[in-house]
DNA sequence: CAAAACGGTTGCATGATGAAACCGTCCTGG
DNA sequence: CCAGGACGGTTTCATCATGCAACCGTTTTG
């Protein structure tokens, strides 16, 4: 069976999930914010197969997350370049991070910080509309019609 | 051949989607989030295959993001709830929730306020230690030994 | 000119997925 | 008290996705 698409669940998460919610695409992504451009690259840094490579590539560029640009003088060398979409995923790649940091230990030891300032970066929080640190207790989801509540999820 | 497992891959993202990176799991997260703890309700509300929702419920409960519960005074009765780990992946997934609206517009009418004041929740942000937003390329990723710039990403 | 790098594509074996049927326990209605 | 349904699974099977290796056309390098 064709594998279940999202794009009829009336979700936002779902609709992200649906972009960048299989196995390697989020790891490419990240890859790509390493600096890596190269196809050869993605693939060694990676350990991925090669057509599962390409095909991963091929949808980043077909949802708007990367970018294919003819690299340099050269006829068959390409880069893979994240677009603003792409770079804009840096805050869910970061949250990421920083959950398996907290729950499972640092597996690398990258540690992200300020170019300019050399200092470590804050941990990310839901905030309220004054800045107020907001668990999932904290907030409802308001819908127009129904209204369900979060409370001891 | 098996799954590629990630947890070779010394990184803290790939060990974070080793644990809620496949297609299910994290919808499964934000549907506890938005209260639901039975199995049947589950698997109504994400239209999931029963065979894979219990598969994804124990994987969960494995990692430690999910518990389950007996239920009430009956038998065969469970809940399965979120644990404190699983609660934090709030950040996350209001992470991706917020990428997608932002790119893909709002597919849900959803819309996550603090149930105190009833203002919508702040736009989440990598910021750094004085509290200045961060995109992509203005961190460093500080390892001990290489050292890689993401500059122009 | 030969060989290697690059960016793929193809074929195959195996694993994951989805749909439906089945199952044992418990609760409810009549 | 019995039938039927709710609940939480498990099993089977057809199809899809994945990983691996081999191959390929172009371009660059030695």
């Amino acid at each position: 069976m064709t594998r279940k698409r999202f794009d009829d669940l009336d979700c936002s998460v779902a609709c992200a999930l649906d972009q960048v919610g299989d196995w390697w695409s989020l790891l490419v992504v990240k890859e790509a914010m390493l600096g890596t451009r190269r196809f050869v690259d993605f693939q060694q840094r990676l350990g991925i197969a090669k057509n599962i490579l390409c095909n991963r590539l091929n949808r980043l560029v077909d949802s708007g997350v990367m970018s294919k640009v003819d690299a340099g003088e050269h006829g068959t060398r390409y880069e893979y370049r994240l677009t603003d979409k792409g770079r804009d995923l840096f805050t869910v790649i970061t949250a990421l991070r920083q959950w398996s940091e907290r729950w499972n230990g640092n597996r690398d030891d990258l540690r992200l910080v300020d170019r300019i300032s050399g200092h470590p970066i804050r941990q990310l929080h839901v905030e309220g509309d004054d800045g107020q640190p907001l668990t999932v207790r904290d907030v409802r989801f308001e819908n127009t019609g129904v209204e369900r509540l979060a409370t001891d999820a």
